[in-house]
DNA sequence: AACTATTTATAAGA
DNA sequence: TTCTTATAAATAGTT
């Protein structure tokens, strides 16, 4: 179209080839902009020049990038970078993974056992009892190491006590005022006692 | 362009829009491979129709995926990013499910136990106990749909025996020689009763 | 999918 | 770049 008809091949000019690409570019933009709105498309059209300059048109509502999803969508994953399919891998390893830890805790809470066969009953009773068993000596090995400890500050509390008076006895000897701090030391000791009694208590 | 002149806006019969797709669709790639080869620019078109169809066009010995690349870095726009963290945080969320799914299993097959005090080991030998009780609940009810399949079984066969027995019983009357065919026949049930027998002793 | 009257795009020139 | 305009190209409506 206009006054001459254009071969299609490289405009050598470059002024030439400079001018009719501004114009062209318009007109495929307008031409792409009109598709957009008369057939509801989505059209994204990126144009570099040989010079290097940029120039894109996108329909409306849209960005490039949402176009780009959506063409790796539609073409498949072989545009996708490497370390994009690498994720994909790792997210649905994940995925499988959790399904079966899922699965796995369900079957030891006693959840969904309407596919087991009596064999595999008396398996996942015989895994819950030995677990049970391990839980339960946990617990008498944290109990006997609580009373443990009660003992041990136990015995503590009476060898301070013990010292104490003996020196306090000593320097009442010397001076008879002392007398009502092992008053005092005495009602301190009781007390630690009685706790540590009801702490066993409560334990046992 | 055409017999009449087409107002820019959607065109609302779907036959005619679909029609104008395609007329149109053509004529935007056609300009666009002539800039390309004019002009000896670089451009890439992506066109989804309304119903979803993706057409598209790349200037020669380029790809949509380098367009897009040298898109990215003349704009800034990152185009992978967005996609790239929306499957981070997944990937992330994923691994902290799994890593929390994994803790519960091991802690309820009785390992990792050292973090717990008293009262969190209480609970779970609790809920160790609900698991095996139901555990034990659905093999019991295994067992006992068993035995009574095995009943019923053995139900049936003692009145196939005896309907059997009868019929042979009858022909008996007319004819001797049927003998050993009762014999063979009381050696089949008492096999079968026997098999029975087994299973369920097996079973209980 | 083909036809064609008309509109639109644009090459060349200014 | 922009305007003009003759002409090529695209295409809307039709078959």
């Amino acid at each position: 179209m206009g006054r001459g008809k254009l071969e299609i091949k490289k405009i050598e000019n470059p002024t030439n080839r400079q001018v009719t690409y501004s114009k062209r570019r318009v007109g495929l933009t307008k031409k792409a902009m009109e598709l957009t709105v008369l057939c509801d498309a989505q059209i994204s059209l990126i144009m570099f020049s040989s010079s290097g300059k940029l120039n894109d048109y996108c329909s409306p509502s849209t960005e490039i990038k949402d176009v780009f999803q959506r063409y790796q969508q539609v073409t498949g994953i072989d545009v996708w970078d490497a370390q994009y399919q690498r994720m994909q891998n790792t997210l649905m390893n994940l995925r499988e993974i959790n399904h079966k830890l899922q699965m796995e805790i369900r079957q030891r809470k006693g959840e969904n056992l309407e596919g087991l066969d009596l064999k595999e009953l008396r398996g996942l009773e015989q895994k819950l009892e030995e677990s049970i068993k391990i839980v339960r000596e946990r617990k008498y090995h944290v109990i006997a190491t609580q009373t443990d400890t009660y003992k041990k500050k136990l015995r503590s509390t009476r060898e301070i006590y013990t010292t104490l008076l003996n020196e306090l006895q000593e320097v009442e000897n010397e001076n008879q005022q002392h007398n009502f701090m092992i008053q005092d030391l005495s009602c301190v000791y009781n007390n630690e006692i009685s706790m540590a009694n009801q702490s066993l208590a409560h334990c046992l």
